[in-house]
DNA sequence: GCCGTTTTCGGCCCGACTGTTTTCAGTCG
């Protein structure tokens, strides 16, 4: 539903309609972050009361619903040749310049976009000259070999890298990221970088000379655009130190969010932008040097840029009601590592150590079930083998060692192990791995019997997405929370960055029903254990508290709550 | 197209950078 209405945006968009486009993706935004089927939404006949939905939307949403398409959307694609719309996909090309080409030179598609500029045909168009016709033409190479979003666990090091280096090069303290990467967004598609200084050529040298640099996109007075050899875009901004903390809540966004303050401020006769809060009259300065300054002039509490993304986090801050959300300190274990016995690539040993060293009170192994041959699944004697060596290396390492496993949740939704071997185990994670493609009814039935299993603790990745590859499984999300809820089963939060399943909407969702989430790195290697920060940026993100949060719990609580 | 304890009509966030048009339009975030 989201992606048609974003495509009736962009058509409205080229044709030069004023205001509708942005109606249109405001609508689009809200129902992505639906955390209930619209379906539904639409039976109890609330539809208008997604932000951004009004009367002509609504009836566009249920002629969608019923039949499938929409007319209107039909009719506008027709009007248009669909090329127009990859176009405006090309960097620095936007509606009006892709309307002028069309209209001039008959350009309907990249191809011809290509050929037109390789022609030198478009540097004679008014308003064009050489150098645009070679940006066109970098823009379409860059757009050939686009990988689509980089994943926060890959760009996040990248990026602290990138601000360490100019907090020590520039000896600058007011250095941050900001945009989608502070905010703990699951993929991203540039790093933002803000930095506070008086002299801001000085620290665009240093940027703009990072030996990982491959390429200047862009330079002036307070703003350059780098791109990586690794292929991602770094936005860096430098204001007066004055202004730093102005420029962190703007640069930080999201979109929305800004917007929405912005609007506050305007109906308190004050202005917004990144330099700070002003009186709109007088100009005079309200807030500008910290972050929070700003959030309080407006009479609010300032929360966590993960929770900036206006989904009722500024209601919630008036009302002085935001959550006091789970931090990577309140973590006391990890229930979800692979060992050498299957596809992990560490003794029981080492993870322990590991974890001891992170501050951990326990670990959970959960080597795969024999089913999974492919990950060297184990069979029931070497899982009885793992649950010895468990025992000793517990009274070694001073970290509790529980012993359960991944165990598969088969395509009768039973599991790989018989009930008496799952009785013996500390816990039990459940997770599919076959049969992706099964019908919703196939595989909703499949999960909730296994959720019906009295020995199941954590359902592993539960939507079975990966990041950029895969889409989730046909699968009753409702259903399973709810029986996840009856059944007091955890929902695993895999902190994989290609997972990061629950992601933050369904993490909302499970604490808004009451059904617990356990943040679990799944790791296969001693490095990954510190992929948490990761699971927990996005429990966060979901408005979770400690109490929320399985892993949470201290051992003596977590071993109470295991032997229920 | 949406929205509203100032409004049911008239607004809709705001500024930097680039190229080329010597005063600004287009794009982007």
């Amino acid at each position: 539903m989201a992606r048609v209405l974003y495509e009736v945006a962009d058509i409205l968009e080229l044709q030069g309609v004023q205001f509708k486009p942005t109606a249109y993706r405001k609508a689009a935004r809200n129902i992505e972050s639906l955390t209930k089927e619209l379906e539904e939404i639409q039976k109890e006949g609330e539809l208008r009361e997604i932000p951004g939905v009004g009367q002509a939307i609504a009836k566009k949403i249920e002629e969608m619903l019923s039949t499938g398409h929409i007319r209107y959307l039909d009719e506008l694609k027709e009007e248009f040749p669909a090329g127009l719309l990859q176009i405006i996909d090309v960097p620095d090309i936007g509606p009006k310049t892709a309307m002028h080409l069309y209209r001039e030179l008959k350009i309907t598609n990249l191809a011809d976009l290509k050929h037109a500029a390789e022609q030198h045909q478009i540097r004679e168009l008014k308003g064009f000259g050489e150098r645009s016709e070679e940006r066109v033409l970098h823009g379409i190479a860059l757009l050939e070999r686009r990988s689509g979003r980089m994943l926060l666990g890959y760009a996040y090091p990248v990026a602290e890298g990138m601000v360490e280096y100019i907090r020590r090069k520039a000896s600058l303290e007011k250095v941050s990221l900001g945009g989608s990467l502070r905010r703990m967004k699951e993929t991203i598609g540039d790093i933002d970088i803000l930095a506070g200084s008086n002299d801001p050529q000085w620290v665009m040298d240093i940027f703009t000379t990072h030996p990982q640099v491959e390429e200047v996109v862009e330079r002036g007075q307070t703003k350059a655009s780098v791109r990586l050899r690794a292929g991602v875009q770094v936005d860096l901004r430098v204001v007066e130190e004055v202004q730093y903390g102005a420029a962190l809540q703007y640069f930080t966004g999201s979109k929305d969010h800004n917007v929405a303050l912005r609007q506050m401020a305007i109906d308190q006769g004050l202005k917004l932008n990144e330099y700070g809060l002003f009186r709109k009259d007088s100009n005079e300065v309200v807030a500008r040097e910290r972050e929070e300054d700003i959030y309080h002039a407006l009479g609010l509490e300032i929360m966590p840029p993960e929770m900036r993304e206006n989904r009722g986090e500024i209601q919630a801050s008036i009302a002085h009601r935001l959550p006091n959300l789970v931090g990577p300190n309140d973590v006391r274990g990890d229930l979800h590592v692979h060992t050498l016995a299957s596809d992990g690539n560490a003794t029981i040993e080492e993870i322990a150590y590991a974890c001891k060293r992170k501050g951990y009170e326990y670990v959970g192994i959960t080597d795969h079930s024999e089913a999974l041959k492919v990950a060297n699944g184990l069979s029931v004697e070497r899982l009885r083998g793992n649950m010895d060596i468990a025992r000793n290396v517990s009274s070694l390492v001073e970290v509790k060692v529980l012993i359960g496993a991944e165990v598969e949740i088969l395509e009768n939704g039973k599991f790989d192990y018989p009930d008496d071997v799952l009785r013996q185990l500390d816990f039990v994670v459940g997770a599919v791995h076959s049969k992706f493609t099964m019908p919703e009814k196939e595989m909703t039935e499949r999960v909730l019997t296994a959720l019906s299993n009295d020995n199941m603790t954590i359902l592993a990745h539960p939507t079975g997405r990966v990041l950029e590859q895969r889409e989730p499984y046909a699968l009753d999300m409702d259903r399973v929370m709810q029986a996840a809820k009856d059944h007091e089963v955890c929902l695993e939060l895999n902190a994989f960055p290609e997972r990061l399943d629950l992601n933050d909407i369904y993490c909302r969702k499970a604490k808004e029903m009451g059904v617990r989430v356990a943040i679990s790195t799944d790791s296969h290697s001693i490095a990954q254990l510190d992929n948490m920060r990761y699971g927990v940026a996005t429990a966060r993100r979901g408005w979770l508290e400690a109490q929320d949060v399985l892993n949470t719990m201290g051992l003596v609580s977590l071993t109470d709550f295991l032997s229920h």
